[in-house]
DNA sequence: CCAGAATTAAGTCAGGTGCTTGACTTAGCG
DNA sequence: CGCTAAGTCAAGCACCTGACTTAATTCTGG
């Protein structure tokens, strides 16, 4: 078995390579004005397929791309649960529910580009359900959200879930913003990802629990 | 002058055919998916330069679709204006930024594109830069901006900032959301978009409201 | 009623795209 | 040591794209 290294070894690194390669263009640029032509050649591949041989269509690479990183957040998600379980603060779950991508974001240090890759495959209308399979697979995002019910159990369920997607692309867009702002080297709203996540974790609580005006009957 | 009218309205009605029928595939398949090309097929042209004999590039396309949107949504947005002036509720400042584009996107009535649109202009690295300079010049989106901070004066300028561009994003994407629900006939947890205001109202003004756990210093 | 301009139609062109093909390189194994 | 198979490379294919050119059509102003 450790025979396979060598050779194996290579593979994986022309993977990696290839990926972020295709994370950095498509953060820059935009996911639909890159070509695999472009990425083979951004990860140094003199093969113009090379995307195609290693991961098959653009919508594969998103998805390779979209699934190494969920693996780190769903890591720091349970372990984020782990301290929440039990707890009837809604804060505590929100924190699980906003702390995970900052904190990778934060792990993986400046520069990084998956915040706006995110941004814009969960906009575009035939990646987006690529990225929903991938992360709504999630069975720690399925606890944080009964902890929440638990929580607030007398908010309609419609409004749960008005307010759940609100959590989201607040999430993924203000991740987003900073990231790009770093990036451009525009002053922040915030000194750090840590200090960023608060100020999410500060919104998304008052959401959760905003009095819910009656409509209609 | 009104001479010019057989002449000048033809060529409004060939403008407007491309610029729907751009947005609806815009929203529908993606800005960038789509070529210009088709976007002249599908006006009925069989110029394929139409789009760029009338309009020049695709930036420029996709700016002449946000601007038509754009004088609506701000007459809209006076109405409200008028009526909240020298309130010191959060609430009748919110409304007048979360109200326009629901109420908007109601006026036209189902099915509409504009929603699903622009939340991909905002997201898109390139072309969000042609939606800022378009939207930001608004001067009502000022007046509200100096309402907000007359009724939270305490507030820090950089969390202003920071949940300014939460709001920001709200309103879109919530739009986009439930206008492709509509689209795709998945139930919505809001009955109409007077109500969907409401809701995105509910959760904005406590968002402006929320307290600031402190942070760095 | 007509000359001239604006608009639409139709075709062309170079360049870029995804995909396929076949040759070359190299690791692993008998 | 030579064979096999996986990975890499380079070239070619059919197709699509934006941009441009030319012709036909339509309307305007005189």
């Amino acid at each position: 078995m450790a025979g396979r290294t060598v050779r194996e070894e290579q593979v994986n690194a022309t993977r990696e390579l290839i990926l972020s390669a295709a994370e950095r263009l498509f953060a820059e640029r935009g996911v639909l004005a890159v070509s695999n032509r472009q990425v083979s050649e951004a990860a140094g591949q003199g093969n113009n397929a090379a995307v195609g041989y290693h991961f098959g269509t653009k919508a594969d690479l998103v998805r390779a791309i979209a699934r190494k990183h969920h693996v780190r957040i769903e890591s720091i998600r349970a372990r984020l649960l782990a301290g929440a379980r039990g707890s009837t603060d809604v804060r505590d779950w929100v924190d699980c529910l906003v702390r995970p991508v900052p904190e990778h974001l934060a792990e993986l240090g400046s520069p990084t580009w998956f915040a706006r890759f995110c941004a814009q495959v969960m906009t575009d209308p035939v990646l987006q359900q690529i990225m929903v399979e991938e992360s709504m697979t999630s069975p720690s995002l399925q606890q944080i959200v009964e902890g929440l019910n638990r929580c607030l159990p007398e908010l309609p369920a419609d409004v749960r879930a008005e307010r759940g997607e609100m959590a989201r692309h607040l999430i993924v867009h203000m991740a987003a913003d900073r990231e790009r702002a770093l990036a451009e080297n525009t002053p922040t709203p915030r000194a750090n990802w840590h200090d960023a996540a608060t100020g999410l974790g500060d919104v998304v609580v008052a959401m959760w629990t905003a009095p819910v005006t009656p409509t209609g009957s």
